[in-house]
DNA sequence: CTGTTAGCGCTTTCAG
DNA sequence: CTGAAAGCGCTAACAG
């Protein structure tokens, strides 16, 4: 930097109090073999003299960052701003730091992400990928290195990696069951990319629970477009030129679901008496749109402190043998108006179904 | 690191093709005066070696990292992911990487915040303030250090340093004018810690606005919380206690808008007949409540743009003379149906009024 | 165009 | 409990 006055280090302070950087550094770590009264000294004359440890010597020396790298998709959602939340507070407690970027749902982005990761020399990286990520090359040289990778929600099959995710499956399964429960026969599935495990489990428990209820499976009805608020619209009109008209809608996430849901509304569609709705998240917006989504509820917070804790322990364990340990998280069916059209073809009705 | 292998340095490269690490390090950095041909070599053994730059070292070596530090209150507005993108599209662009951090609106964690960054001795600062920061000595050390810090919409009065932002007084004016000219007289002000100009701005040119229009201004109107959905479900109770009704509310943001909305409707209040309203900032929501939510749009991303371009010149112009240079964005009055109320006593109705 | 050299500031044996 | 010394990997004069 430009700024005037040398930075002080070590050698400094050591000079000042005549003593060795050594003791200073060791001072400064709060190293136990070093005299209470001197560490103390070291540690004032440090806070005097404006000292500030050199990252980049120690790191150097040390051949580690303490640093955490994070690759999500997208910042902007509550879901994934409490993810972060709850990574940070372990890692902080752990005394990591974290390095966020956003991929922007594309591989390219997620490459250079990966790339400045590997340059910056992360101890760990946590992952959640983009929508159209077919592989995983880019993380390869941290896997070589030995420096540990989590992956969370949007998760790849890599054994070598703990995974942290919800049963995507069983949640599709339950919402669609839930669905057809309440008197939807013909029911749109909205999606994302099926490269992403996520995606591709909720269309499989929709799928599922079409056929345990004698529905047949069609592929016409099952949308995928990226689920934003601007995919939502064109899903909608898209469902208005179905013939005949889907009674439910099943939607991988609540953006997509809610902004499908006002140009159906425009279009005269009425909610949820000609069809029943559900998305997936439970985003602030459920509780806004007229009327309330049925969702999947599944913390945040929760995930992220999950998948922090795995980082820490691969990280204490030098022990390269550990297997990678992938957890399942719970979830729960939160239903709402959205969905709730009184016509069932069953006497099960409950107004809310936690997971077994 | 655990992992096996040695990692490959400019040294190994420089061994095996019989020159020096000089020349190596060089061409890795594709300096002009090193020879085509044993540049393209260098390169190509380079990746073959699975050789990674160790930025400690080089950084160490060059005083500098490359690396922007970024500190805002919350990562999960839309508005403020557009603010990143916004950033990072720039200082990617210049070569810069960006480490971004919240403080969760309190002052103790931008303090640690802050500690993270000087430590790990970022280039540059942009900041967003908490609610509750009250001073920015722990700003001081970059000052100091003549590194850069540019503060963004929750600006700080501060001379070294740039600030970004609109004009949240002409703002709070134009929105109170615009409920008073749709015949609201009692009009409830919601905002936030006075601490922050843009609210205590926005509150100021809310009063202004009441003064010109010949209405006192009442201290009782004036609710104060940290804008939060839940604070806006107690801001409707609290509204629905006074005698008489307000007419009006402008909210200094969407989210406590939106959902002090919905508790008024639930408790029988009819908008915007009953009490006309308007929020701040045009996040997505505001589409989806209805009535549909007038507000205030600026631009995440330009604003992103701007401050990362500020902080681009700054880093270039060693000059530390310059003096720092605040720039006032645009934004854009969005008139929606929550605050149409068609009895006007004033003929000036327009639907829609840019900023001047 | 290329090589030599001297550190950047810290941690960590190893010796006291 | 403390000190001496080596070296992490890179860059930037400087000298050819």
């Amino acid at each position: 930097m430009m700024g005037g006055e040398k930075e002080t280090t070590i050698y400094d302070i050591a000079d000042k109090l005549n003593i060795s950087a050594a003791t200073v550094s060791r001072a400064l770590k709060d190293h136990p073999r070093v005299n209470k009264n001197t560490k103390k000294l070291i540690i004032k004359t440090a806070a005097e003299m404006g000292y500030r440890s050199n990252s980049f010597a120690s790191n150097l020396r040390k051949k580690s960052s303490n640093i955490i790298g994070l690759i999500v998709p997208r910042l902007n959602s509550n879901f994934m701003s409490d993810v972060i939340a709850g990574i940070e507070k372990v890692l902080n407690n752990n005394g990591y730091n974290l390095f966020i970027s956003q991929s922007l749902e594309t591989m390219t982005k997620e490459i250079s992400n990966a790339n400045a990761m590997l340059v910056n020399r992360v101890d760990g990286l946590m992952v959640s990928l983009a929508y159209d990520t077919t592989n995983i090359d880019h993380f390869e040289p941290f896997i070589k290195r030995n420096i540990p990778i989590i992956f969370f929600d949007r998760v790849f099959e890599q054994d070598a990696c703990p995974q942290i995710y919800i049963d995507n499956y069983k949640a599709g399964y339950e919402i669609t069951s839930h669905l057809i429960k309440q008197g939807s026969k013909r029911i749109v599935h909205i999606t994302a990319s099926q490269l992403r495990k996520v995606y591709a489990d909720r269309l499989a428990g929709y799928r599922k629970a079409l056929e345990d209820n004698g529905i047949e499976f069609n592929d016409d009805l099952v949308i995928i477009n990226n689920l934003s608020s601007e995919a939502g619209h064109e899903a909608a009109n898209h469902i208005l030129q179905m013939d005949p008209l889907p009674d439910g809608v099943f939607s991988a996430n609540d953006i997509c679901a809610v902004s499908c849901m006002q140009t159906l509304k425009k279009n005269g569609i009425s909610l949820p008496a000609d069809m029943a709705f559900a998305g997936f998240n439970n985003d602030p917006l459920t509780c806004v749109i007229e009327p309330n989504l049925t969702t999947i509820n599944y913390k945040g917070y929760e995930m992220g402190e999950v998948a922090a804790k795995q980082m820490i322990s691969r990280l204490m364990s030098k022990d390269e043998l550990e297997p990678a340990h992938s957890l399942i998280l719970k979830y729960e069916l939160i239903v709402r108006e959205s969905s709730l059209r009184g016509n069932h073809n069953s006497p099960n009705n409950t107004l809310n179904e936690p997971q077994s």
